[in-house]
DNA sequence: ACTTTAGCCTGTCGGC
DNA sequence: TGCCGACAGGCTAAAG
């Protein structure tokens, strides 16, 4: 499910109910997430206290004297701080009790999420291979541009390997090709410099303000505080099959790139 | 070194 | 109404 501004949506709305609080106890209703939930997290998180909350890509990394945990949301999971006596429901595996009388609860019906464990000083084997922050100055046209010489993969695929660039998802990838005006199966090496010039800046421009209408809505995004995000009725292409594009009114075509559904114009998009 | 594929899960939706 | 397949926002590991 979310993206990188769903995650940081997220982040910014838990951060006011989990810092400085304590964990009192953790309750795990099922431990088999995408990964099984890790030992040390259960063995050292209760009793400390959070000292920050910081978002790495798509994980959320929640820091304490111990070390950190690392959330992960996967496709379908959610976090939301709530009173303790809420009625727990099928899909929530993981509760956090707070000392503050509140619980963060995880709720994710395709357990495609995690939750790991970092020791103080080290970083975690899936944090390690990590691409920079798209929203940094470290991601720019020329970072994408030396990468992608003599790749094959098609740009929409570079464009979403996590160890190229992080956080950007389906939805963003295919916004973002099309505001570039650059047809995602186009082989990434065949992509010139003044174009991912381009791409790069509709990437951050399109994250941002993504993150800035609290990300988006698709099926279930919900963020901490309950409000669902408002960014959906403002796609051009994502799940627009057939329907006119938004810029010249030829219809939206859908093709299948890495499993994944493909969105573009076939006009706009070369 | 790069590219492709399978798979982790459950819920929902459209077609028959 | 019910059954069945296709599909869903992520990502890794293994195979090619």
């Amino acid at each position: 499910m979310p993206e990188l501004p769903e995650v940081e949506t997220t982040r910014r709305g838990l951060a006011p109910h989990l810092v400085g609080r304590r964990v009192d106890k953790l309750i795990v209703r099922q431990p088999r997430l995408r990964w099984p939930i890790a030992p040390e997290l259960i063995a050292l998180l209760p009793g400390q206290r959070v000292d920050d909350i910081e978002r790495r890509a798509k994980y959320l990394l929640v820091h304490t004297q111990a070390g950190s945990a690392l959330l992960h949301l996967g496709m379908s999971g959610s976090l939301r701080v709530l009173p303790e006596t809420t009625p727990v429901g099928s899909h929530d595996h993981i509760d956090w009790r707070l000392d503050s009388g509140q619980v963060l609860r995880y709720t994710d019906p395709r357990r495609f999420g995690s939750q790991l464990w970092q020791n103080a000083g080290e970083i975690h084997p899936l944090l390690a291979g990590l691409g920079p922050e798209p929203l940094g100055d470290d991601f720019d046209g020329d970072y994408l541009w030396h990468l992608s010489r003599e790749r094959k993969t098609a740009v929409k695929l570079l464009l979403m390997d996590q160890k190229i660039v992080v956080g950007v998802g389906n939805i963003y990838a295919a916004e973002a090709l099309f505001a570039a005006g650059i047809h995602p199966s186009r082989a990434a090496g065949q992509v010139s410099r003044a174009r991912y010039a381009v791409l790069a800046v509709a990437v951050k421009q399109i994250l941002a303000y993504a993150i800035g209408r609290g990300g988006t809505t698709l099926r279930d995004f919900i963020s901490p505080d309950g409000q669902p995000g408002y960014f959906e009725q403002e796609l051009f292409v994502y799940g627009r099959s057939g329907q006119p594009c938004r810029k010249c009114a030829t219809p939206v075509k859908v093709i299948t790139l890495g499993q994944r559904s493909t969105f573009f114009c076939p006009r706009c998009q070369h």
